[in-house]
RNA sequence: GGGCGCAUAGCUCAGUUGGGAUGAGCGCUUGCUUCACACGCAAGAGGUCACAGGUUCGAGCCCUGUUGCGCCCACCA
């Protein structure tokens, strides 16, 4: 860099397209296998196809760069696996809905035609995300970008399917599964979102085949009593004893159907009988299968009515509702309507009202899949951070269902199944087959649909490395180190990962879990396309910059807990990065021609700079524990409030007055200090504010390709200092309380004051000394004079009493005594409060006995500094009224 | 029906293993064109840490219960 001074103004746009075009060139964030290094890695939770990335993701990923930015400066060969995600059935609906624009379906389009489109929406929202991540400022390994539905992956998806099938866990059924009229597929009961709607419970009576009277049902579903096939009541209810084994004639259809005993059915409930439609309901289907009843199928795929519904056929389900209860009253078998709340599921991807329907679909036995899942967490081979959503991951997988994996969509990984059309032999193979392998016939067509989404995400861990071959990556980086993703696909997601994992490698997929929450409105709404509060990522990056972005999302936040977002946080985040370029602006400015050699921070050292040495270490021991713990908004507290309450607003002051001077020696350890203490903090910055670090420590003294590349920066035990430490603090509190006089009345900024102060002893008196060109500088004081308690004070002054020390200010023309008199008394007040406290717990046996030392030590010491200062306090108001 | 989270300054939120709430940003009051920064500086005001018990020498933090808000799961028609 020839240009040693900073702009101005920072402008974002330019550094930061500069610097990551740097890093790419320069190759960091690609990682190879090297046995010589730790690996460290993380796999992006790849992001839909469907559009653009949200903010949301800018968090996500602002985390995992956060983290893998700092691994890597810790020396770890440290890989970010990036990718994007087929989507299927998020991007199938898009994709329809831009056909639907047009006029068009995807039949008119025709299923070759229809994936056509497909690879075209992949290739220009994949590319468009790929992009939006590195604008956030992501350091992926970009060389090895992969996609869900590359070659490596369907490999995966297809040797995995093959190896489940073959051992038995993948089977193929017509069980009642989760239809979704507006997807025209099955979903899986994780697609299902339920919602409570305000509706009624109709009851309804069936009259007795036997002519001797009715039974009474109870239904939220009226038109699906057109396929009941039986009544259910508990074989204990001795109401309907009498009854069991009867017939009943179904309203309607004039069709007899049986009463039947069940254990299912609640006798406290409704009437204690139910209606049983086996091919509508999960429950009744259940029964249905025990009772071995007839399935009458009356609604259909469409949603609409069914032959099966005789008259009805032909009408949507809700039009069929309101004719059923209508044909119903009318015909006298709706005993009454009750207002009443009930669940009713809708589409994850479409909202559709799913109907169950019993369906031919593949499914994944769960049940020996999810025993080792849940053993491996509670050994801890995989952690959750927050510790508490091990347990709704627990939960999930302790009542899991088995997973249906069919889709009846054309976007995704075709089921890799072959039937023979000659023989009817089903064969699951990873590579097509040419010929039946039962009779060799060559007639063999592939089972239409698509698998879940989901299939191919739970095995992104292990196929983005290479899996199923036994690669040296795979071999290297696996099992990943951390995943970080929202807690609301911990059961899409997290805990498919881990049981897929874990039945094809023996691993688990990953040690620490990070869960994170969602991002709100500045009213606390969900964002939603629908309320159209989303919020642009790139168009913040536009005008504030990505290191603002990032900062402003996760400043003050807990993983776990949701956020809002607010334009006031981002311009907090955006005023910061501008106190930090300011700094560094001015300590550039005075650095002139210094060279990284020159840099001493051991020699002629004022306390001033054993101070801010002590905290920079302090802080680079805070950062690297909140890091190491994933408290990631304390990290970012801890270097806010040194970077600008003590670096800024003291040491830079204070840094001044040697810089103007004429004393080089001094000048120069002044450079020195501010130089070191601002790249140590940069180096800690860096990961979360990665242009912006960057672009300022390029022009720093320092030997260094970049700060990406720089050593993370090391805890020094023997670089506390607290006696220093100490002393700052008082004279810090010595300057605060002549600048809170001053304040109080009113004295102009530009006007210099006398100040006399006199310290409690030598020690305090020696540190005044040394402290005095930048004591009067701070405070505002042309004469500073410093003496003992005891020594002559000037008659009319202010007074303060600070820790060692009492200050003086003779200000002529603006005392007035009685005002002096009441500001002590109130002083004197909280003084005696503070006495009385400490007084009160170290006179309690049980504290001074029971609380470790150091803290009863520590309270000793408050006490005896409240009490002398009580007792300089005390002494003045008595010179006062005197 | 289960489970979880939240309740701390006017607003939005932090608070790491229990040890004076000098908590942060925004907002508010007062004063400052002080040679890095008005996206700033300085000085302030503002809190019974939801409520009630308990454990402890000591509780915002641990335990029990209550209230309010939010979320997740669940096959009672």
């Amino acid at each position: 860099m020839s240009e040693k001074q900073l702009p101005t103004v920072y402008d974002p746009q330019a550094v930061e397209e500069k610097w990551y075009q740097y890093w790419q060139e320069k190759g960091y964030f690609h990682a190879e296998v090297n046995p010589d290094k730790e690996p460290f890695t993380i796999v992006i939770p790849p992001p839909n196809i469907t559009s653009a990335l949200h903010i949301g993701h800018a968090m996500d990923n602002a985390l995992q760069d956060i983290i893998i930015r700092q691994k890597r400066m810790q020396g770890y060969e440290a890989l970010w696996m990036p990718g994007t995600d087929h989507a299927s059935i998020a991007t199938q609906v898009k994709i329809e809905e831009a056909l639907a624009a047009e006029g068009l379906t995807k039949y008119d389009l025709g299923r070759e035609k229809f994936l056509e489109r497909a690879w075209a929406w992949y290739e220009k929202y994949g590319g468009t995300i790929i992009n939006q991540l590195k604008k956030i400022g992501c350091s992926c390994d970009w060389e090895r970008t992969r996609f869900t539905m590359d070659e490596g992956c369907s490999r995966a998806v297809r040797e995995a399917f093959v190896k489940l099938f073959n051992e038995g866990l993948i089977y193929r059924g017509s069980y009642i599964t989760n239809w979704c009229p507006g997807c025209q597929t099955v979903i899986s009961d994780d697609e299902v979102e339920h919602e409570d709607h305000d509706s009624h419970i109709w009851h309804l009576r069936y009259p007795l085949a036997d002519g001797d009277g009715f039974i009474e049902v109870a239904t939220t579903r009226p038109e699906t009593m057109l396929g009941d096939t039986a009544v259910a009541v508990h074989p204990e209810d001795e109401r309907y004893q009498s009854l069991l084994g009867k017939e009943v004639i179904l309203p309607l259809m004039d069709r007899p159907i049986p009463i039947i005993a069940d254990d299912y059915v609640d006798t406290e409930f409704g009437t204690g009988a139910v209606k049983i439609t086996p091919a509508h309901d999960p429950n009744d289907f259940a029964i249905g299968l025990r009772h071995d009843l007839p399935h009458v199928v009356v609604i259909g795929k469409d949603g609409k009515m069914t032959a099966e519904a005789g008259k009805y056929a032909g009408l949507d389900r809700y039009e069929a509702r309101k004719a059923v209860l209508a044909d119903l009253e009318s015909g006298g078998y709706l005993v009454k309507t009750e207002p009443h709340q009930h669940a009713v599921g809708h589409c994850y991807r479409c909202h559709s009202v799913i109907e169950p329907l019993v369906t031919l679909q593949w499914f994944v036995k769960m049940e020996p899949l999810a025993k080792p899942a849940i053993e491996a967490v509670r050994r801890g081979e995989t952690r959750f951070v927050p510790e508490r959503f091990a347990r709704i991951y627990y939960h999930w997988m302790e009542n899991v269902h088995d997973w249906c994996i069919s889709r009846q969509l054309w976007w995704g990984h075709r089921i890799p199944v072959w039937y023979c059309q000659d023989c009817g032999e089903v064969m699951a193979a990873v590579e097509e087959p040419t010929s039946c392998s039962k009779c060799q016939s060559s007639n063999l067509e592939q089972d239409p649909d698509v698998l879940d989404t989901w299939f191919s995400s739970a095995l992104w861990p292990m196929s983005t490395l290479g899996w199923p071959d036994e690669t040296p990556e795979l071999d290297y980086f696996f099992p990943t180190n951390v995943l970080v993703t929202g807690y609301d696909i911990i059961f899409f997601w997290v805990s498919k990962m881990i049981f897929t994992s874990l039945y094809f490698k023996g691993q688990v997929p990953f040690q620490d879990v990070l869960l994170h929450g969602l991002i709100r409105d500045a009213q606390g709404r969900k964002m939603s396309k629908s309320l159209g509060n989303g919020i642009d990522p790139l168009e913040v990056i536009e005008h504030y910059g990505a290191d603002t972005l990032r900062w402003s999302l996760l400043n003050g936040t807990t993983l776990g807990n949701d956020s809002r977002y607010y334009e006031e946080k981002i311009e907090a985040a955006r005023n910061f990065a501008n106190k930090l370029w300011n700094a560094a602006r001015f300590v550039l400015m005075n650095l002139g021609d210094f060279q990284a050699e020159e840099i001493d921070i051991e020699h002629n050292l004022e306390l001033a700079d054993r101070w801010i040495l002590s905290r920079v270490n302090h802080v680079t021991k805070e950062v690297s524990h909140f890091l190491d713990t994933y408290n990631f908004g304390e990290a970012m507290r801890s270097l806010y409030e040194f970077i600008w309450n003590e670096y800024c607003d003291w040491y830079i002051e204070i840094a001044k007055s040697r810089l103007y001077g004429e004393d080089e020696a001094a000048q120069r350890t002044a450079k020195s200090v501010l130089a070191y203490v601002l790249e140590q903090t940069l180096r800690l910055l860096h990961p979360f504010m990665p242009f912006i670090t960057e672009e300022i420590w390029q022009h720093l003294p320092q030997t260094g390709e970049s700060i990406m590349i720089a050593p993370w920066p090391i805890y020094k035990e023997e670089l506390e200092d607290k006696e220093a430490e100490q002393a700052m603090g008082m004279i810090m509190e010595a300057i605060k309380a002549v600048r809170n006089i001053r304040a109080e009345l009113g004295v102009a900024p530009s006007r210099r004051v006398e100040c006399h102060i006199h310290a409690a002893g030598e020690k305090e008196q020696d540190l005044l000394q040394q402290v005095v060109p930048y004591f009067n500088k701070l405070a505002g004081i042309s004469q500073l004079t410093i003496g003992r308690f005891g020594d002559a004070k000037p008659p009319k002054a202010m007074s303060a009493v600070v820790t060692g020390a009492e200050l003086y200010l003779p200000l002529s023309g603006l005392i007035d005594i009685n005002q002096e008199i009441k500001r002590l008394q109130a002083e004197l007040e909280t003084l005696n409060k503070e006495v009385l406290r400490c007084e009160k717990k170290l006179a309690n046996p049980g504290f001074v006995n029971k609380a470790p030392a150091e803290i009863v030590e520590k309270e000793r010491q408050k006490l005896a500094d409240w009490q002398q200062k009580r007792q300089r306090v005390e002494a003045r108001l008595q010179e006062l009224q005197s």
